[in-house]
Formats: C-alpha cells, structure tokens, sequence
DNA sequence: CACTCGTTGATTGTCGACCAAACTATCGAT
DNA sequence: ATCGATAGTTTGGTCGACAATCAACGAGTG
C-alpha cells in the first residue's frame, strides 16, 4: 500500500517551524531498502535508538509504527521486549514463496493474456525485444532491470490488485535471497528462452499456455537456486 | 498474523493496579469482527474517539494503531486529516478477490493431495463425510462452518505459510459479501458435489485433478454470487 | 435571496515525556 | 569459578499537549 502519505502536503508554516518530519512509510521504506540490500542482516536486530540515530528527523514513534508495519507484512518479527530483528527465512521459507509466486504470476499471466490491452501488450513485447537483444551480453545489471520490468509488467496487465500486492510483498524476500546468486550467463539464456515463450502466448491470447509457461519458468528459478545451494541463515 | 502479542502475560502488579488495557491486536479484532458481521458498513468512518467510548479500556494510542494496521491488511481506508473509514469493494474488487483465491487455493489443494499427510487426508475425509451428512438438511449455519472448516484444513494441508497468510487476508472482505448472500439449497448440493471430488483428489494424491477442480469450485462460488446482483456498496 | 468568506468546533497527525517490565552485563561474595 | 544481586539498557505502553485540517455555521455583501 504505497503513497497516501507521499502525497501528504508539506504546509508552509510547518516546514519553516521545524524540520520536515519523515512519516512512517518512509522510515519504513528506509528500513526496508536496507534490508533488501543486505545492508541489515538477517537475525539482526533493529534498535530503535540506533535508527533514530541514523535517520534523526525519525521520532521513536515513528520508527516503532514503521517496525510494527514491516513485521505485518513478514519481513521482520518482533519479539516481546527484546524489539525487532530481520527475520530469517530458511529453505523451506524460500519453496513455499516460489510456490505462491507460481500460483499467482501464473494467474497474472493468464489474465493478462486474457485481457484486452493492446497497449500493455505492445509494451510487453518492447521489453521482451530489449531483452532479446542483450541476452548474450555481460552486462547482468541491465538484465536483471529489464527481467523485472517485465514481470511488473504482466503483473499490472492482469489487472489484479490484490495479486499485485502478495506478489509485491514477495519480492523483498525472494530479491534478498536472490543478491547472493550470480546470475550465469547460463541462467540468463535459459531465463529468456522463457519469457520469450511467455511474451509471445501474452501477446496472442493464449491465456492457458501464458499461465503454464509462467508457472514452469518460475519452478526452474527455484531449481537453479536449489541447485546453488546458497547458504541461507 | 495472530498470537504474539496474544502472549503477553499478565503481571500482577498491573492487573492488580487497574483493568488490563486492551492490546492493538485485541482493538483489531474488535473491529474486524464488527466488519465482518456488518454492524461496521462500508464507508462507515471509524472515530477513534467512538471507539474509545465502546472499549473503555481501550487508549487513543492502540485504537490508532490497529486502524493503521488494519489499513495495511486492507480492511479499512485511511484518509489524511479525515481518519479511517470501512473499505468499499467494488464488484470488480470481488471478482479479483476470486481469481486470486483460485491461483492461491487451486495450489494448496495441489500441495495437499502431493504431499504424505495421512493423518491430515483423514481429517479430511472425515469433514467430507459429515458434509454429505447434512447435504439435504436446511442446517446452513452447520454447513458453513463445516465449509470453512473444510477450507482452512485444505490450506493447513498446503504446508505454505504463505498462502494461508495471503488467503486469511481474503477471507474477512469476502465473507462481509457473502452473509449478505442466502445459500439456498441448490447451491449447497453444488458446493458439496465439487467438494466430494476435490476431497477424493486430494486423498487418493492426485494433485493436479485436486486443482483443476479447486478451481471450479471457487469459480462456480462467483458466478452464483454475480448471478444474486447482490448490492455492494 | 444566493453567495462568498471568516470563525469556530471537532477530529486527526505528531511529538515528547514518562513509567513499568524485561532483558543484559557487571560485580561481589562464597 | 559459580552463583546471585544490582544497575543500566531497551522495549512496551500511556498520557497530555499542540498543530493542521476539515466541516458546519453564520455574518456580511451584491
């Protein structure tokens, strides 16, 4: 649930009286831009003093709202008298996201592809050509960009707002995960080998394919990540 | 997201000094249960003085923060400068709200009949049976409960905290939908044929029978409810 | 009479201080 | 060295105050 509290005016006398305070979405997304880059640890623990420190136009009020916020939507677990921590996500943690990411991406792509939206979909196949055209370059950044605009994408073409908002409170923890793992360039053929099939039943109406294709494209990200084995605490 | 704060024991010393105020969790669910039986409608603005008045031992401070955090579960809306007030869904919204249930609810019934949950399966079974007990009978209040009893034991069978977290956030708004609606008799044998099948997949481990007809089923659920026109405000 | 514009009361947003409860580290006695 | 008391730290939670905004009402003007 974002802005709302962006669009908050900034009155004159209040910002002349005193220093703009930061409300609690965006120590939230401090805290949370933190996380997803890894800067704050998993089972690390979030002090609400050390916060405020950091960001000093953030009240304790504030913080404590934005940590109470963050652990509703699991990303990081309070403990009765002992605050805050980063919450650790174990293996099974990770099958079970993917498994709902399946579920729900591929519910995405069938609607989408279902829908008629001529304009997102020319949208969608601009993206995809883009990613066609660096698919055997190095340059993992600009991939990894292009791969989430392309998800984003389906996912605001399926129309679901509430699909829209599970999938986007996936996205932290799976991305935390995800920093560990260095794409192959590999991945990246096999990756777009895929949204490429996915792109194209999208586009042509193919609303049952759209759905399969999504669904076996995320369970091989889960198999590549399996197969890593990458050490999560 | 429940316990926690649930478990937050009783000093003497506090309990002795004066009534134990209520937790936020406990002012939350006050208020969703009000919604959810609908003597909150949508729109209704939620006055966080009224609400002192009803729950005494309630404080500014924890009224203030479950409605803040009923707002990030959706329930409610919150306006700046004009506070909180029941969510209206559109007929889209349900419709939405239905296409999430069948990729979130299709995949726990999947999950279920694969994974080796005898115990689980039995329980099942036995819920299955005592549905098609009364199937015939006018008892609507048992079979609801038994409908929901059925549907939370499918998503606890998923083993994925995930969707049962995801699918718990769809189920308030729904269910403020459905009392509206008398399941009439025909709908009930409609409900429990497709329950009878699904039960069966997912005992006998067919997984993707379970959710193809998980599916159907929740489909089946939102054309009846279309078809009834009911109001939505 | 209709319309604009202050005024006023109600409600929310935000902060800071305060105290209690629980955890944590330190230090002393045996 | 081990155990237990003690002090400091951190969190849980309340309260009161004040600013900002909204909403209703009424006075003045054309």
């Amino acid at each position: 649930m974002p802005a709302k509290t962006d669009s908050r005016p900034v009155t004159k006398a209040r910002a002349a009286a005193r220093a703009e305070p930061l409300a609690a979405t965006e120590v939230m997304d401090w805290i949370r831009e933190r996380i997803r880059r890894g800067s704050f640890v998993p089972g690390q623990r979030l002090v609400e003093a050390d916060i405020m420190r950091e960001l000093p136009t953030a009240t304790r009020s504030r913080v404590r709202e934005a940590l109470q916020r963050l652990a509703s939507e699991g990303l990081v677990t309070i403990e009765e008298f002992r605050g805050a921590s980063v919450k650790r996500f174990t293996h099974d943690d990770l099958r079970q996201m993917y498994r709902a990411r399946m579920a729900l991406e591929g519910m995405a792509a069938a609607d989408f592809a279902a829908a008629d939206k001529p304009e997102l979909k020319r949208r969608l196949q601009k993206i995809q050509t883009e990613l066609n055209g660096i698919e055997n370059s190095v340059d993992h950044e600009r991939f990894a960009r292009l791969n989430e605009e392309w998800h984003r994408l389906i996912i605001e073409g399926s129309g679901n707002e509430f699909i829209r908002m599970f999938l986007e409170r996936l996205r932290i923890p799976i991305y935390r995960l995800l920093i560990a793992t260095f794409y192959s360039a590999r991945r990246i053929d096999n990756a777009n080998a895929g949204h490429r099939k996915i792109t194209e039943a999208i586009v042509n109406g193919r609303a049952r394919d759209a759905e399969r294709l999504m669904r076996e494209h995320i369970a091989e990200g889960l198999e590549t990540l399996s197969a890593m084995d990458l050490d999560i605490k």
